[in-house]
Order: structure tokens, then sequence, then C-alpha cells
DNA sequence: GATGAATGAGGTTTCATTCAT
DNA sequence: TATGAATGAAACCTCATTCAT
């Protein structure tokens, strides 16, 4: 137990140091200097504790993978509706501690880098693969078969926009009105009666 | 003129080289050597001619507004309706030409560092703007105010979602089938009833 | 005496895993950590035990100039005319714990290094004379003055070239055909009728 | 021609540099930085016109094979009888210009060094390979069969001895006294009866 | 006695850029 | 017009060593 502890409490520190510094500068460019600086450590550190800076950006990924998972099984549990389940995984992508500048931003730089990085891309499509099961499922008693993978393509891609959009803006975001947009954007969608 | 010739020819060889270079290693990681190399000339002679990278991703970037610029225009002459214009203007994402993987990985590329890169970023708003403009104005005639501007926001992050995954994408891409899609999409926000 | 018994034993397993690991991977290259797998222990204690990665080396090239006279004392104690004596020289030399691969290699080691290590240049020059004046003294009797010299160069710097070249090879060695060569090479040199 | 004249310069310079600051420091603890003082270059030069450190050291080791088979082929082609022959390897191994603690030494770090370096090692295997084929070629007319094979590999390990022990020399090396004394070898062992 | 934690120093390599030709 | 030659700056990574436990 207490072997692993100052293991665990580094990891931590240094993920989140990652996820700042790879917001500030962008992926490809920060430095391990700059990370270790943000965490308050040295560089030679992350080698210690990581391996090697690829190897430090996969464990920032899967933080990122993780949070977002928490967050819809969190909205899930009280959810009893196929509706209210999907609004769970739109609230869930808007709420507030996802909906960041900050989250945003190093959400579209690992993005943006998974086509050159193996495992940065395994990661976005297991994740992908995953909302994508949730939300068909939800859209199964909600939507005609006929339009439902356009349904359910297009509240995807809508959600994927506006986070990279919000990567790009200059003020800070707010994600209770976010999250009204989209509820809009997903009911006009369903409500659409052609 | 005739003393301008080979200069705009190099210059259109060397940005054809980065755009395929960028898809190739990504924006951040592509060096001088290699875009010079998939041009067949000189790293050196990049900054004969540009300057510095830089200056060659900029000038990039301008080429790549310039194209969605031509498409949508091309495709604006011969829509008469606000409908048909707003057809027009998601046949022209998803055309032949720009519904490309490289198109749509080094869109993304470029997208992504645009928040560390003025430049860039600017060339980025200013697009953005010009096309929200246009959608705006077509809606107009289309949707009740009261969900104009969710429909609008809407249409082009579905839009632009589409494009960053096709980024992704490991097949090719079917563009008569995205411009479908898109448009059920489309039809779809239009013929809300709520 | 209880008291440095753990001590004695740390120190025979550190050494023999810095001779394994500087066979593997060579003396310079090899790291304290490798030399600590090796004896499945921390880096950290090999510097409890010896002080420093250097330290460590001048112990170990100890131990193996203490192997060799070792071998050289035993057979040496058996030995009657002076004809035994250098025998007993050249079968300690390929005795059938000394003339193996891995020493010839950690031999080598140290050999080349030796110039850049002061305190490894004086055990190999103590050595060197150590050995020097043993065979000068059996050839004493066994070689006309005018060649005594030349005879012994020939011999020592023979068995040092079949050590060293024995360091290269890749299918492990013949010790009792090397006593067997080496004998033969003695012979000739001191049957010579010049 | 003029296309290549500098970099076949810069070569020459840098690898001549290569053996004076391998002698000097050791061949795997010298750096690239004290390479590149010692032609007066950058460190970065050395990546241009070689590629990397490893490949820098085989072209320097192709150099000293060069230098050695030169050598050899020189005194060969004014050599008539095999017994001529076999004096003309050995002074070429001692010649005024190879038997020099400098090229004594660097010899020996590339030696030592060949088992944890494919290239090297398959160099010094073809070198080595090639000397022997001479030797033996010459001793078939100077030596009875029985004896054939034992004196050539004396003759060579004594010469291979010889090299290594003067790597370690703190003075300078008298090239004709070791002609003579090699010289004396050979014939001591030529003129054996047994 | 033994070792995880932590890091400063230093090595190789990469690369955009400058410059002479 | 075009490019080899050359390099300073900086990145990643390794490693011996120190220290608290």
């Amino acid at each position: 137990m207490g072997r692993t502890r100052i293991r665990d409490i580094r990891h931590e520190e240094l993920i989140n140091a990652t996820i700042t510094a790879v917001h500030k500068r962008g992926y490809a460019v920060v430095t391990m200097a700059e990370i270790a600086a943000e965490a308050g450590a040295s560089a030679a550190s992350i080698n210690y504790y990581f391996g090697s800076k690829e190897k430090l950006m996969e464990a920032t990924m899967r933080r990122l993978l993780t949070l977002l998972k928490e967050a819809m099984l969190e909205r899930y549990a009280e959810a009893k509706t196929p509706h209210d389940r999907l609004m769970a995984v739109i609230d869930a992508n808007f709420s507030d501690r996802l909906y960041t500048i900050e989250q945003c931003s190093i959400w579209m730089q690992f993005w943006a880098n998974a086509p050159y990085a193996p495992a940065l891309q395994r990661l976005h499509r297991i994740n992908r693969a995953r909302v994508t099961s949730h939300v068909r499922a939800e859209l199964h008693a909600l939507v005609a078969p006929k339009h439902r993978e356009t349904v359910r393509e297009a509240l995807q891609s809508y959600m994927d926009g506006i986070w990279l959009e919000a990567a790009q803006s200059a003020t800070s975001l707010n994600p209770s009105q976010a999250r009204r947009d989209a509820r809009d954007v997903a009911n006009l969608l369903l409500a659409s009666k052609t």
C-alpha cells in the first residue's frame, strides 16, 4: 500500500502538469522541461516515472478518456428513460468539469496527433466506438430506423465540432448554455417529422 | 511579369509539397527537409521563397482557405433559392476535391495548431466568420428566428465534426454519400416542427 | 568477524555480477543498473558497498588478477624443473577456468581501458611485471642469453594475443587444445638452433 | 569532381580527428564534441557528413584497415621469395607509420569494442582472415606441414600481442627495433628443428 | 543493510536557418 | 535561381550519484 503511494501521487501530478502544459504550448511542441516545470519536478523524473515522453502522453490521454467515461456513467446512473440517457450523454460532454477551454484544447491536441501515434489512435478509436454504441442504443427507442444513423452521426459530429471550436475560444466557455444548445439540437433532430 | 513566372511556379510546388508532407507527418513534426524532398527541392530553397517555415505554413493555410472559398463560390453562382444556396455550401464542403483524407487531415492539422500561431488563428477566424455569415443569410428565409442560430451552429459544427473525424479515417472517403448525409441532416433540422 | 560476513558476501556477488555484465555489454558502456540487476540488487547498493562505479571496477580487476595469480601458484607448487615451471605458466594461462570466452573478454575490456584509468593501469603493470619476472627466471636455464629476451617477449605476447583473439570468438573455446598449442610454440622457440 | 572535393576533405579531416580523439579519450567515452573540436568543426557537422557517431566509427575503422592493407601491399610488390614476403608482412605491421602509440592505441580500442558493434566485428574478421591467408600462403614453402599452423598462429598472435601491449606504452616506440625483434622471432620459429 | 526517489550533468541527434557560391 | 555547407540551439534521454527512509 504505502509502497506505491508516492508513485501514484507523482503519476497524478505529472499527468495534470502535462494537461496544462499541452494546453499552453501544443502537443508536439511542448517539452519535457516545460511539463516538469509545471509539476515542480525535474525533466528526468518524467522518464523515471513514465519511461519516455510518448508513454507520458499515452497515460495522459488515457486519463482524459477516463474522465469522460466517468462523467457519462455518473449521469447514466440517474437516467431512467432512453431520452433521459441521451440527455445524460449530452450533459456529460458539456459538464462544468469537461467543457472548459483547457479540456477542449487538450482534447483537440490529442485528437489531431492521433493519426501519427498508434497508441493514441487506438485509444481514440476505442473511445469513439464506445460513445457511438451508447448513443445508438438510446436512439433505438427515439428515432425511426430510416433516420437513426443520420441522427446519431449528426449528434456526435455536432458535439465533436463544438468541442473543437471551443478549443479556439478566446473567452471562457458557458457550459450550461452549451448544454441547452445541445439539448435543443438533439430535440430538433428527434422532433423532425420528415 | 515573366520575371515572377518561376517564382509563382515554385510557390505552387512548395505549397503542394507542404500539404502532402504535413498530411504524412503532422504539422508540428514535419521538417523543412521533408517538405523540400516532397517538392524535389532543397530546404534552403524554401527559405529563399518563403523566408521561414512559419511563413510557408501561413501561405499554405491561405491556399486551403482559397480552395474552400472557390468551391463555394462556384456552386453559389448556379444556386437560385436560399435552400439551393444552403445546399451549395454543403456540397462545397463535401465536394470530390475537398472531402478527401488528405484535405481533411491537413485541415485538422492547421486547425489544431491555430491557437499557437497568431497568423493561422487569424485566418481561421476570418474563414469561420465568412462561412457563418453565408449560412446565417440563407437560413433567414428557411428557419424561424427562435431556432435560427441553433440550426446554424448545429449545421456548421456538424460539418466541422465530419471533417475532423474524416482525418482519422483509415479507408478512403465517399464524398457523394457524405453530401447525401449532410443534406439529410440539414433537412432534418429544417423540417423540425418543434 | 561476523560483522563483515555479509559485506564480504555482497562484495563477491557484485564483483561476479560485474564480470558477467561487463562481458555482456562492454566495460565503458555497462551501467550500474545492469550490474545491479545481474546481482539481483539495486544500483544504490553498489555505491553503498564500493563507493563508486570506478572503485567497483578496480575491485573487479583486482579479482581477475588474483585468479590468474592463484592459477599460477597452484601449478608452480608441483613443478620441479625450469621447464616444468614454464609449462606451469602456460597451463595456468590456458587453464579450464581462465581460458573461457567470458574471462578473455572481460580481460580485454579491462586491458583496453587501462590507459584511461590510472588505477587499472597500475594493476595492469604490476601484473605484467610479475609474469615477466617469472618467465624470465625460468628461461634463464633454458635459452642462451642472446635469444633469451626475444623468446620471453615472443612467449608473453603470444599468450596475450591468443587471449585477446579469444575474446572475439563466436564459439566456445578449447582449453586443452590451447595448452597443447602453446606448449608447441614454447618448444619451437626453445628448440631453435639459430 | 569539384562537387565532392569538399566532402572528401571533410571526411578525411573528421576521420583523422576521430583517430586522435579516440586515442586520447577511449573509444566508448569520446564524445562527438571532442572529436569535432579536434577537427575544428562542430558536432553537428559529424552528423551532416556521417549520419551518426556509429557510422563515423565504422568509417574510421575502415580507414585503419586500409592503411594496414596498403602498408602490406606496398612491401609485397618488392618481395621476391616467400621468406621476403613473410618479412614484408612483418615490416608492414611494424612500419614507422603504423607502429606508433596512437595507431596501436586506437587499434586496441576498436578491437576491444568490436564484440559490441556488429559492423566493427565484421571488419575485424575480414581483416584477420585476409592476413591469415597471406601468412599461411608464405609459410607453405617455409615450414613443414606438421608445424605450419602452429607457426602461423604463433606469429600472428605475437604481432597482435605486441601491438596491444604497445597501446599501454608510456614512452614512444621504436619501430626499427620492433622489426628486428619480430624478424628474430619469425626466424626462431622457422629455424626450429623439432 | 538496502533501496526507491530524485536529479544534475552531459551525450547524441535533429533542425531551421544563414551564407558563399 | 538554387543549394551544399555549416552550425547554434535545443530536445530527449541516460546515468551515476545522493539521500531519506
